[in-house]
DNA sequence: GCAGACTAGTTTTCTACACAAACTAGTTTT
DNA sequence: AAAACTAGTTTGTGTAGAAAACTAGTCTGC
């Protein structure tokens, strides 16, 4: 069996998921942001986007810090070194696929 | 929002599977094969190789033909064009991407 | 000052799908 | 002629993604 084809087979599939790229990929460009910019920024639903980063918190990918601009409650949302490593990873399992 | 990141979530999501990536990734190559020569390459499951295959064929991404080679039968799987088209377009929405 | 609207998410429900196990139809072997 | 093998397909099941419904609290108008 052909190795490009293995690194497909071996992809990250919390990473692999387009929410989820699309979350970690943006974290990964400012290192801290908000679950409304991600929202934004995503076009995801409410449900969706909290989903996808609880499972993007359960892998160690992404830190919450849930917290309050004034009054109002406000959560924030880093890529982990473990999330960094795993984005660096997918990319290079598909590199190596195309 | 973002462009690259709208390319993500507009990835194709039936050559988006690693299997079906996979698959499709390998008909690029070959132009045709049988069911066993994928089935040896990808190293999936004869089942869920099928279903696969099936999915592929109802998207019009793949062809599949059934013969027989002397008694035996034999499927013969071909990428058709749009599966070619669809497989570029994907490459294309990653490459953005990243 | 409280009723209703709004904000910022979470939880629940529903649907679809990937995967594996069981099955089928026919062939070869012993 | 029974058993084992080939080349797949169909069926069943658990998981996951998307949408809908819900929650906790804040702000606004009357």
């Amino acid at each position: 069996m052909n190795e490009q084809l293995r690194a497909i087979s071996e992809l990250d599939r919390v990473i692999h998921e387009p929410g989820r790229l699309m979350i970690v990929a943006l974290l990964a460009g400012v290192k801290e942001c908000d679950f409304l910019f991600l929202l934004n920024e995503t076009r995801m639903s409410r449900g969706n986007l909290s989903t996808h980063l609880t499972k993007l918190e359960t892998a160690g990918y992404v830190e919450i810090e849930k917290t309050y601009r004034g009054k109002v409650p406000m959560t924030l949302l880093r890529l982990t070194r473990p999330g960094r490593k795993a984005l660096d990873e997918y990319r290079k399992g598909l590199m190596a696929a195309f």
